[in-house]
DNA sequence: TATGAATGAGAATTCATTCAT
DNA sequence: AATGAATGAATTCTCATTCAT
């Protein structure tokens, strides 16, 4: 019991720890982050740190696990679609979009480091974007199936479906206060935007523009 | 004319630097990147490159100079527009994309910085996204009040608009295979998709305009 | 009390990262003494230094700080003075002669820089010489307002007064053996020097002051 | 003839760097000025330098050189003293001063690197001080054997004797404005202190205050 | 001879990590 | 387990010196 307790509030200073390093490194970078600033926001000496994790670099897999955890909730979530196309674009996005803006801390932490480390990127990409997208593109095969979506590549269109997300989750991370500002109607805007992708079958003549 | 050859050479070997600190800060990023490694893959000792740039920062800085560069010449290009949605949509995405892709490894090397820093963030957002999107706004409130688009918050479309290619170049700057190997499919895909925001007049001979 | 015990030992490790600074910079100059050798003077890491010091230069503040405070010691006795001329230039130049013999390290390593650095001249000029010839020349002109000294320009005499000490400081840290070596000697001279300074009254009874 | 004017040039051009040595020399101090400091201000190019002088070392000894220099006129004009005490020490006082006022950029440089460097400090003592303190000093002794000075020992009191305007002197060089500006009275200070030395024979019981 | 770009050795400084308390 | 001083490897940057032009 006085072992679980102690596992317990382990766990607890090493989320404290995750915490005050979210924080910090999604000020300045990863790299730019000292374990001095770490510990001065987790409130702690230097060299506790390092009773929590092997070294700095463990810290950050640390985070990119926070992301993973995250992510596991989602999957359950997404696993219990079987609504029709326009549901779940509404559902999915505003879901995910949430989830981001939850998370905006952590992205502004990882991102960078995914993108010019490959161990990390690997990790994130495995982790995240992989199941995702696998995800995403099994649903989307189910819907071009079942004639509730045009067909296509499910893969691209997956990423493509994806991509105005992401790309405003982008414009957020590089400082747009617009985007910032008004999130929860830029994410409508891109549920209709996604919308508009669905099969419009009382036309037979549509076809020519794709 | 000797002088002038002399500051031709300057600016050649000042570009030199500036090819290979964009390698491998693309591979590393600027915070891992040492001078060493910046001198070496340009071919000269470290102390030389303090001849050119006054630092490190200096080097960071002419990379960013790089992009607005670029943009500028886009500017002519977009000032130029006076054609309808859908060849706008076309040709611009294209020429958009198409930039994206030659300047994947300083996107690569600045982008991760400007998440993180924001004297950079600032630099890069009001030489580059700023003067794009309210290039953009422009047009599209053109658009809106020739009646070829649907009224709304031009601001706001502005970004959403951006946001597929946005949202695709992260994909590939993350690392995604299927997104870098298809590139110039994913831009057609776009296209695509953002052509579907065209006004749909409810007469029945819109689909012509498709 | 152990917080207060621990504020004395960093400011006794302090104090021996001076001992060790002033011991090499007097020896080779400020610019010449590297960071390393002061910390294998005082036996430390290179790194240490910085626990103590924001850098080079605040080692050099310190010793400059040094002087001034035993400048402070100074002052109260100077103030004391309400002596006869004879009586005084006697003390008071012994007084600082031994000062300055065991400050001499000190000085080695301050004087040079004190020469061609401006804001070291200013602090030094202003916290020790400055203040001191302020206090000999208020001195000074009571002695000749109570006609115990020749009139004249109290500010000058008060440099003249000084001079010949500051001569034979200067010799000693050229390195001119004979002052080092009967440095006492010297300082008797100067005494004997200054004392002829002292107003001889026209009458015969003049030597009893002397 | 050609030759002998290219030796003559040759003369010239290392005058003119040693020239622009001594100014950003006495301002910075010898560690902290570079060679491309002394070339800005010489108006060649740095490489150019390095035709004239070995390395940066070099200058710092040509510069001592310009000292001895100026002191070798003076040892003529030391050596043709057969006049009493009274005239020598104006002579001499007023000489010197005038000597030192016009070499104190000399002396800027030179000095701190004299205190710190035993090489300069021992080339500038045998160079300078000791021949004009052997000199000095046989004046000295000769005074007292003929009775025009009150006997002692003659190589304290010839230091001694210089100790004043070398007192001055410092404190020039570390920036007194009181004594620069007042350079010519402070020389006729420095003139008195010292005239108040000689024997004053018409009075016997004098050598009480000895 | 003059030039000034290139060089790289050497210095100051930072900071992740260790470890005695 | 917590602390934070000490460490020294690694990095940025400077600058005397060289050398091709």
């Amino acid at each position: 019991m006085s072992d679980q307790f102690q596992e317990q509030l382990k766990e607890a200073r090493r989320n404290l720890i995750i915490d005050a390093a979210i924080q910090v490194i999604s000020d300045s970078g990863f790299e730019r982050t000292t374990i001095k600033q770490i510990a001065r926001q987790a409130g702690i000496a230097d060299g506790t740190i390092y009773n929590y994790f092997k070294n700095k670099e463990a810290i950050l897999h640390a985070i990119v696990a926070r992301i993973t955890e995250a992510e596991v909730r989602d999957i359950h979530f997404a696993e219990a679609q079987q609504m029709d196309f326009s549901t779940f674009v509404k559902t999915y996005v505003q879901h995910r979009a949430q989830e981001l803006e939850e998370s905006i801390g952590i992205l502004k932490a990882i991102l960078p480091e995914t993108m010019t480390r490959d161990d990390i990127a690997t990790n994130v990409y495995e982790t995240v974007y992989e199941p995702a997208f696998q995800q995403a593109e099994n649903y989307i095969q189910h819907l071009m199936d079942t004639g509730r979506l045009r067909k296509g590549n499910a893969k691209m269109l997956a990423r493509v479906f994806a991509s105005p997300l992401l790309g405003i989750v982008m414009l957020r991370l590089i400082g747009d206060t617009h985007v910032t500002q008004h999130w929860e109607e830029y994410t409508q805007a891109i549920i209709d935007l996604l919308l508009t992708l669905e099969q419009q079958p009382s036309d037979d003549t549509s076809k020519g523009s794709n």
